[in-house]
DNA sequence: CTTATCTTGTGAATGTTTTCACAAGGCAGG
DNA sequence: CCTGCCTTGTGAAAACATTCACAAGATAAG
């Protein structure tokens, strides 16, 4: 299997939300230039990122929107349930968690932690936040696949460390640092001041 | 002057926390090995990244912390400050509004915006809450630079279309939708459910 | 002053991603 | 069944990004 760059993967994921919102309006079929109108890039981008997978359109005709729904859902890994816990109960914490998208797409969160002794106890929806020391225990026992990170930057590689340690595999990062991870696990960084910076270079230059 | 790519940007806002962090760490100078390993890349990748803007380090000496970071920040737009407007009270708006990274770097947030009655005229540190009707005006009267989407999906292109009328330059986005732009404006897209598919991907393909 | 040691800055080489362009199918209408 | 019109899937080309590799400059020590 050939190796599939993370902007393929990111726009694959683009296109399953392009594709749930041309369900909802109804269409039955969508074209590589209707999907790359509306996704921002070209068709002929969207016929190579599918291509690496398969061939799922019909000639003079497009694809069915229904069918590749199915398809991309499939090359996601989106046919099943994810158990997600949350590690930092704060604004950011909080937020999330009340982020409905996540649990539609099949992203459960299971647990919640901090470090915060006035914190521990508070019911968050049917959970209730529970302290650091039950973290590895409860990652093994809820059978956690993916931890979010959202703690301040100083504690983060601490429970990096920690979370890939209980065998977590995937990690999705909201603390302003690169953590150092072994190989084998995979970390998405979601850095809002960087982005910000990027504006600000844009605006700077002109 | 050449085109500056996305990544080299985003590498080079990385940098810059590296280097604060040497220089409170009490480093005078840093090798581009030194960069390279606490970012996650390569010295060639530094070296690469800052011979875009100058030559900025000594032969056999590395680069002056002290001095790069002047340069970093210069290169970034980041000796002014911007004037920021956040569009959404809810959760993500209100965890953005609390994180104390953004002005720390020169983001002040100078109003904030909702349609809910029950927010308008909150308090808001030492902003209130306004209606959606006072945007266009304030967005001129305030000299926003960037506008920070913090609405509901099917909210954001509208927003998006007057925050780009009134004149704003730049956008952060957090509704997951890939608004239309004008040519001239700039936008980061921040998809947290995007993210969390990608982790998807790698957890499925093995 | 000379030598040994470091680390930058940068062309050239390599690798990766995007775009081009068109043959191959598929459908509709007559 | 044939013609005209679409749109896919995909090699090949072009554009872009990263890595290599080394001359050149800087320092320090003798």
């Amino acid at each position: 299997m050939k190796k599939i760059s993370e902007s393929a993967v990111r726009r694959l994921s683009l296109y399953l939300r392009l594709l749930q919102e041309a369900e909802a309006a109804g269409s039955d079929t969508i074209s590589s230039d209707e999907l790359a109108a509306r996704g921002g890039t070209t068709s002929a981008q969207v016929r190579k990122d599918l291509s690496l997978f398969g061939s799922f359109g019909k000639r003079g005709m497009g694809y069915s929107v229904r069918e590749l729904l199915r398809e991309i859902r499939a090359i996601l890994g989106l046919t099943r349930a994810w158990n997600v816990a949350l590690i930092g109960a704060g604004k950011i914490g909080s937020a999330l968690f009340s982020y409905r998208d996540f649990a539609a797409r099949g992203f459960h969160i299971r647990a919640v932690f901090d470090t915060d002794p006035r914190k521990l106890g508070e019911a968050w929806g049917a959970l209730k936040v529970r302290p650091d020391e039950e973290l590895d225990r409860a990652l093994r026992e809820e059978d956690i696949d993916i931890a979010i990170i959202a703690v301040p930057a100083d504690a983060a590689q601490g429970v990096v460390d920690r979370v890939v340690q209980a065998g977590v595999k995937a990690i999705l990062n909201f603390a302003p640092v690169r953590p150092r991870l072994p190989r084998g696990v995979t970390i998405r960084n979601v850095d809002m001041t960087l982005e910000l910076e990027g504006l600000s270079f844009a605006l700077a230059g002109r």
